[in-house]
DNA sequence: GTAATGACCAGGC
DNA sequence: AGCCTGGCCATTA
């Protein structure tokens, strides 16, 4: 972004190339983008996303296979209801990640 | 300039 | 399973 413009464009385009149908952790992102220890980054440049962004923010999700939204939040319904569009099984909440963890 | 705040994580207990 | 701790690092106050 402002400091680390290289890391961010590389972050950014590790998000955009998770495939339908599979989810990536913050960590995951962070580490597939040449960034390991960089989860929090990950978080802060989703959170910035415009809301006319193309970047599929509902399949990062965090290490425990959940959504890092408040259970009943807007955000959190959005996010459950477009990965089971794709064909993500959420039990309870929760995700597997031994399924559908998408590693490059 | 320092201090607090997160769409985080791994490890310990 | 839960809860706490320390580390992480850009952003914000």
């Amino acid at each position: 972004m402002h400091t680390n413009s290289d890391s961010y464009q590389a972050i950014l385009q590790t998000l955009a190339s998770i495939p339908a149908g599979k989810v990536c952790t913050y960590g995951e992102v962070a580490k597939l983008s040449g960034n390991p220890g960089k989860a929090r980054y990950v978080g802060h440049i989703l959170k910035k996303l415009p809301q006319t962004s193309k970047i599929p923010w509902h399949r990062v999700i965090n290490s425990q296979g959940a959504s890092s939204f408040p259970e009943n939040s807007e955000h959190f319904l959005v996010q459950i209801g477009r990965l089971e569009q794709e064909g993500i099984q959420v039990k309870n909440g929760k995700i597997s990640l031994k399924e559908y963890l998408w590693r490059g």
